[in-house]
DNA sequence: TATGAATGAGGGTTCATTCAT
DNA sequence: GATGAATGAACCCTCATTCAT
C-alpha cells in the first residue's frame, strides 16, 4: 500500500499535509517530524524531495499564494462591466476567505515570520487590485476624493478582520445566528456601507 | 548597576526585552537564551523569575493587552458627549497603532499561535467596545440597519491593516509621501468615509 | 555515450572518481552523494557495483597499491646491475609520488583510518624491497653495519615527507624557486647525502 | 559523584577524551557522542564548553601542536653549545615520537583534513628549525652544500616513518628484537648515518 | 544494468529546564 | 537573587543502504 514509489504523487501528499501543520504553526512551531508524522512519509523523504524545510515552507506558500491572486484578480481580468467585475472579485474573495482558514493563516504567518523570499504574494496582488483602482478613477467610476488605497484597506482589511473574529464576537456576545448567518449578515451590511461610500455603484 | 538584586526591577528589564523580541520573532521563534543575551540577565534567572518560557509569554502579552484596552476604551470611559468620545477613541486607537509596531506584532502572534489561556486580551476590549455602540443605537446616535460589530470590524479591520500594509503600499506605488503624510491621509479619508456611513457624526 | 551498460566501464569511471574524492577527503569524509554527483551515476548503481561503501573504498585502495609496488619495485626484478637498479627505483619511486598525490594521500589515509582489511599494501612492499637490500648486503654491496630496514625508513620516509611539506617550506622560507626547481635541488643533494652514506654505490 | 560543576576540570576532561579519540578517528570519524560516551558527559555540556566540534578539535589540535614545539624546540633556546643542542633536540623529538602516538597521528590527520585554521603548527616549528640551521651555516658548522630544509626533511621524515612503519618491519621481517631495542638500534644507526653526512658534528 | 524513491540511524546543534553553587 | 554547569529531548539534515521500477 505505501511504498507507492510515485515522486509527484507523495510530493503532493506531503505538500497538502505540510500546508496544514504550517498554517496551524507556522514555520518556527512546525517540525519535519510533525509532517512525516502526519504524513506517513519519512523525515528523510521530506527533504529528500524538498531539500530544506525552509524550501518546503516556500513551496507552500507559493502555491497558496497563487490560488489567491487566481481567486481575487480572476474576474477582473474577465473584462466584464466594472460594477460586476468588482462585486464578483469581491464575493470570490469572501468566499475564499470563509472556506479557506489556511490561506488566512499562511498570509498572516508569512506577513509576521518574513522569511527571506517567502513573501505571501500580497505584493502582486495589491499592485493590481489599485492599479484597477486607479484606472476606473479616471474613468469616473470612482469618487476623485477618495485614494483607492485607503478603499482597498478598508475593504481588505475589514474581510479579513472579519474572519478574524467572527467567532469571538459570536462567544462575547451570545449571538444565537449561525456562523453562515452571521457572514450573510455581514456581507449584506458591509455592502451596504460600501454602497453608501461609492454612491455610483 | 546591574546585578542588583532588585526582584521588580529586574522583572521589569526581563519583561521589556522579551515584549521586544517576542514581537519580532513569536513565542516559537524566540528562545530563552535570545533574552538573557539581549538583556544580560543568565538563563536561569529568567526562569527562575517567570518559571516557564511559556508563563513569561503569557506575562508579555497581558502587559501589552492592558495597555492596549486602556488606551482604547479610555475616552468612552470618561463621560464625555458621545460624538467626542468616539473620535477620541478612534484617534487613540490609531495612534497607538502608528506609534508601536510591538503591540501590533504580539496580538497577530497571540492570534495565531494561541497558547492556551495566553490571548491577547481583544475579548474584553470587544465586549467593551460592542456593548458601547448597542447603547449608542438605543440612544439613536447610530443608524439601526447597521449592527455594531460590522461597523467594528471596520473600524478596527481598517485601521490594523492599514499599519501592516501602508509600508508596502508605499513602496509598490512609489508614493513619494513620507509615512506620517500617508497616515495623516489615511486617517483623515477614514474619517471621512464613516462619515458617509454615519451621517448623525 | 553514458548510460551505456557497460558494466566494466562503468566500475572503471566510478573508481576513478572516487579515487579522488578518497584521496581528499578520507573515508569518513566521503559520502556516495559525492561519488554519484561527481560520476553522474546514481547512488544507487555505485553501490550495485561495489556492494558497499567500504569495498568500493578497499577497491580503490588496492588499485592505488597495486601501481604503486609495480612502480617502485619493478627495476629491480628487471635483473639490472645493482647500482643501475637501485638508482631507477628511486628515481621512480619520486617521479611517482611527485606526480600522484592521490597515491600519498590514500596510503597515508589508508594508515590512518586502518579499515580492517583495507591496507594499502606497503607490506609487500617493504617485504620486497628488505629482501632485496639483504641480498645485497650479502654480496657485500652495503655496509654491514646498517641495517636494511633503517635504510629504507631514510629514504621512504624523507621522499614522503619531502612532497608532503615541500610547499610549507617554500611557503615559509619565502623562495623563490618553483616547485620543479626544489625538487631537482632535493633529488640531487638527497643523493648525494645518500652517496656519503654508502661510499661504494 | 559526577555533577561535580567544576567547569575547567570538565573541560579538561573532555579534552582528553577527545584527544584520543579524533586522534584514533580523525574529524570526520568522530563524533561528539563518541566523545559523550566516553568521558561520561552529555552532548549537550561539550558543545555548551567548546562551542562546536570544530572548535574542539581546533583545541585539541593547538594544545597538542604548542606541547611538540615546545618539546623539540626547547634545547634549541637554551644557548647550549651547538653540537649539544641538536643532539638534545633530535633525542627529545625521538622520545616525543616515540611515547605519543596520539601526537603522530593528530598532527597526520590535520595535514590530510587540512580543516582551515586547525592547522598542526608544524608551520612554526619548521621556521624555527631552519632559521636555526642556516645560522649553523652561516658559522660553518654546517656543510654548505646542503640545504637545511633537505637536512631537515631527512631526519624529520625518517623518524616519523619509523614510528609509522616499525611495527610492521617487525611483523614482516619476524624480528625478535622488542619496539624498545627496536628503537635503540634505530636511533643509533640512524645517528651513525647523520654522522656520515655532518662530519663535523 | 540503471534509477531514484524510501528508510532509519546517526550527524551536529539548539533549547527549555534543573540544580549546585 | 543570580549564575552557569549539566541534561535530554528535539531540531534539521545527511548518510549508507534497500528495493520497486
Amino acid at each position: 500500500m505505501k511504498k507507492q514509489r510515485d515522486a509527484e504523487a507523495t510530493k503532493a501528499k506531503i505538500l497538502k499535509v505540510a500546508e496544514k501543520i504550517f498554517a496551524d504553526k507556522g514555520f518556527s512551531g512546525t517540525s519535519i517530524a510533525m509532517i512525516s508524522k502526519k504524513s506517513g512519509f519519512s523525515d528523510g523523504l521530506i527533504l529528500y524531495h524538498f531539500k530544506t524545510k525552509e524550501n518546503l515552507y516556500k513551496q507552500v506558500v507559493e502555491k497558496i499564494s497563487a490560488q489567491y491572486l487566481e481567486t481575487v484578480t480572476g474576474p477582473l481580468d474577465k473584462d466584464l462591466p466594472v460594477e460586476k467585475a468588482m462585486k464578483e472579485s469581491l464575493i470570490a474573495a469572501f468566499k475564499f476567505w470563509k472556506n479557506d482558514t489556511t490561506c488566512q493563516r499562511i498570509n498572516l504567518w508569512a506577513y509576521l515570520e518574513n522569511k527571506e523570499g517567502t513573501s505571501f504574494n500580497e505584493t502582486q496582488l495589491t499592485a493590481k487590485l489599485t492599479t484597477y483602482m486607479l484606472s476606473l478613477q479616471e474613468k469616473g467610476y470612482f469618487p476623485g476624493d477618495i485614494h483607492p488605497i485607503v478603499f482597498l484597506t478598508m475593504i481588505i482589511g475589514s474581510i479579513q478582520f472579519w474572519f478574524r473574529y467572527k467567532s469571538r464576537f459570536s462567544k462575547i456576545l451570545q449571538l444565537k445566528e449561525t456562523e453562515n448567518e452571521l457572514d450573510d449578515l455581514f456581507l449584506k451590511q458591509f455592502a451596504q456601507m460600501i454602497g453608501k461610500i461609492l454612491p455610483g455603484i
